[in-house]
DNA sequence: CTGTTAGCGCTTTCAA
DNA sequence: TTGAAAGCGCTAACAG
C-alpha cells in the first residue's frame, strides 16, 4: 500500500545469494561474472532496490550537489542566471540546489553554515550585502565557493562580476546623446553592493558630462522590487521633472513605466527610460525598455564553470573575472520619428 | 589558506579530552556537566568543527530536505508558489531544494529517481504532463509526495489542484457581460494537464453561452512562454478578428498585449484581454491585465502543509483538495469610460 | 554524568 | 572473480 521497509544492499545480496560486495560491484559496473550480474539485477528489480544517496555520500565524502544561493528568486535576473547555471551544472553530473536567502545578511550566514555541514560540494553565492562577517566566513569556509558580484578590495575569493559603474555610464552617455539633460536616477538600497556601485557610476557619469547632481533627482527604493519601485518613482516625480530616468534594475524600470503612464507621462517622448540587467521584462514591456546588459547570463555561466574547476583543484589561486557591460537600446529611450502606430513588418 | 582535513567528533573529543559521546551530547544539548560543556565548546571553536550533515542523515534516516520540482523556474506562477512553499518549509525546520525538470516527461522521472535515492524526505511536484509511467512511479515511490495539479480519475495520490475549467468559465462570463462575442482562446500545449483542462473550460463556457466554437479562434502556443505566445497570437490575429482573447496564462497574455499593440490594436477598446494565474506580470503590464486567479499561492501553501503532514503520518489515506478560482478584474477587459488619459488620484 | 560500542548503508581494500 | 571486513562521521543504547 504505502511506505515499506528500506531495502539495502544486504537484502539484495541475500535475495541474490551473493555477497554485498558483489552487489556493489554490479551496481557500479565493475568486474563480475555474467551469472552474478544477472542474479543481482534480478534481485534489484524484484525488490525495487534503490541505493541510498546518503550512505554513498558519507562513504565518498561528496554529495554531488551544488548550491546556488540568491537573494530573491522573484528577480528575473536571478531566474536568468539560474537557467545558465543549471545548464552547466547538469552537464557535469551535479544536481543543483537552489537556496533563497532573502535580503537579510543573517540569512546568508545561515545558508553558508548549512552548506558547510556538507549538503553540497560547492556554492555559488550572489550576495546583496557583503558584511565583514560574511567575508570572514567565506574565507574560512571549507567549501569551494564562487561569488557572483563584486567584493571589497583585497579579498581573495573566486568571483565573477559585472562592471556596473561602467554600465550606468553607458546609459548616461546614451541619454545625453539623445539630448536629455535632466537625468534622474532610481536606485535600490545603497547599502547593497549593486546599489553602491550603480550610484557611483551615476555620479561619475553625470560629472563627466558636466551635468549637475541634484538631490531631488535621486531616489532609493527600499528594495530592488516592483512594489518598492512604484513608491520611489512616485516620490521622484512628486519632487522633480526629469526628462530621463535611469533605474538600477529592470523591475524598478517597469515600475517607473507604470507610474509615469498613470500620470499621463509618455515614454519616451516626455521621459526617456533606461533599466539595468537586460532581462525578459525589459523586452516585454510596452514600450520595450532600453536596458544595460550586465552580462548576467555570461556571468552565471562563467561562475558555474569556475566553481567546477575549483572543486577539482581546491588549492589553485583565487580567480577574478570581470564581464564588460553593453547597452541594449529599445523603444523607451529613443524618440519616435512619427506619431505612427501600426507596425507593418511583413 | 585553504581546504584542511575534515574535522570529526573524534578529533574534537581528543582535543577536549572527553569521549565522542560527550561531544555528541554537548552538540545536541543533552545532559552534561558544565565542565565538559565548556571543554567541548572550546575544542569546537578552536578546531572550527562543523558536524557532517551526511553522517547525521545516514544515522537519522532523514535529510531534512524537501524538494520542489517545477517545470520552468522562469514562469512567474512557479516563482509565486516557491515563495509560499519556502515560507511553510522554513518554519518547519526543513530546507527547500528546488529542481527544475524542464517540460520533458523524462526529466521528471529522473528527478523522481534522484529523490528516491534519498536526497529529500518529501517531494512537491507540479507536473506539466502526467504520463501513465509517471503515475506508476509516483505510486510505487517510497517517498512522501504531494502533487500540485490535477491527476487522472482514480489515482490515489495526495494532491491539491485548481479548478481551471471553472476559472476559464469565469473569464468567459465576464467577457460576455462586457458585451464581447468573438472570444478567442490562446492555449498552451493541449497535451499538458493545464492545457487540456483550460481548453475544456473554454469549450464548455462558450457552449453554455451559445457562442460558436470556431477553429480559427483557437491557437496553441508551443509552450506556456512569452516567446511562443507571440508566435501563437500573431497566427491568431492573422486568421481571425476577435473582440476578446483569453490566454491560458499570464505570460501568453503579455505576449498577446505586445502583439496587439504592435498591430495598432487597442486593449481593451478593440480587444479585451484576460490572462490566467493572476501573477505579478498581470498587475504590472500596461494596461494591467485581468486574470483568473487559480489560487496558486493558496495551493502551494496547502500542498506544503499537506506534505509535512504526510511525512509525519505516512500511512494516512490520500487527500485531495480543490481550490476555487476567482477573477481579478483589471484594465485590460473593461472598456474605459472616457478617452481620458491623465490619472489624477491625489 | 560519562564512556564504550554498535550500527545507519555503502564502497573498497585485502585475501582467498 | 568473489567474499569478509573495515570504516565514512554520527547518534543512541547500554553499562559503569
Amino acid at each position: 500500500m504505502s511506505t515499506h521497509k528500506r531495502i539495502t544492499v544486504q537484502l539484495v545480496a541475500d535475495h541474490a545469494g551473493v555477497s554485498i560486495a558483489s552487489v556493489s560491484r554490479v551496481l557500479n559496473g565493475l568486474a563480475a561474472s555474467d551469472e552474478v550480474v544477472a542474479k543481482v539485477n534480478q534481485a534489484v528489480a524484484e525488490l525495487g532496490y534503490v541505493p541510498s544517496a546518503t550512505a554513498r555520500s558519507l562513504k565518498a565524502g561528496k554529495t554531488d550537489q551544488i548550491a546556488f544561493a540568491v537573494a530573491d528568486v522573484g528577480n528575473p535576473v536571478y531566474v536568468a542566471m539560474m537557467h545558465e547555471v543549471s545548464q552547466v551544472i547538469a552537464h557535469s553530473g551535479y544536481r543543483l540546489v537552489l537556496s533563497s536567502t532573502g535580503n537579510e545578511a543573517e540569512a546568508q550566514l545561515d545558508v553558508l553554515d548549512s552548506l558547510n555541514r556538507g549538503f553540497a560540494d560547492g556554492l555559488l553565492l550572489s550576495p546583496l550585502r557583503v558584511t565583514p562577517e560574511l567575508v570572514e566566513r567565506l574565507q574560512t569556509s571549507r567549501l569551494p565557493i564562487v561569488i557572483i558580484g563584486s567584493l571589497p578590495e583585497g579579498v581573495e575569493l573566486d568571483n565573477v562580476r559585472a562592471d556596473s559603474p561602467v554600465g550606468v555610464g553607458l546609459a548616461v552617455d546614451h541619454l545625453v546623446e539623445q539630448g536629455r539633460k535632466r537625468i534622474a536616477f532610481v536606485n535600490g538600497p545603497v547599502d547593497t553592493v549593486p546599489g553602491a556601485a550603480r550610484l557611483s557610476g551615476y555620479v561619475n557619469a553625470m560629472t563627466k558630462h558636466g551635468l549637475p547632481l541634484q538631490a531631488e533627482m535621486q531616489v532609493n527604493a527600499a528594495d530592488f522590487t516592483y512594489k518598492d519601485g512604484l513608491v520611489a518613482v512616485n516620490a521622484l516625480l512628486d519632487q522633480a521633472t526629469p526628462d530621463a530616468i535611469i533605474c538600477a534594475n529592470d523591475l524598478l524600470a517597469v515600475a517607473a513605466l507604470k507610474a509615469m503612464t498613470l500620470r499621463g507621462l509618455s515614454v519616451p517622448n516626455d521621459v526617456a527610460l533606461v533599466g539595468m540587467d537586460d532581462t525578459d521584462v525589459a523586452e516585454l514591456a510596452i514600450p520595450s525598455i532600453t536596458s544595460v546588459n550586465l552580462g548576467s547570463r555570461t556571468r552565471a555561466e562563467a561562475a558555474a564553470e569556475m566553481l567546477l574547476r575549483r572543486i577539482d583543484e581546491p588549492n589553485a589561486p583565487a580567480e577574478s573575472v570581470v564581464i564588460a557591460p553593453t547597452l541594449t537600446i529599445r523603444e523607451s529611450s529613443v524618440m519616435q520619428r512619427e506619431t505612427a502606430s501600426v507596425g507593418d513588418n511583413k
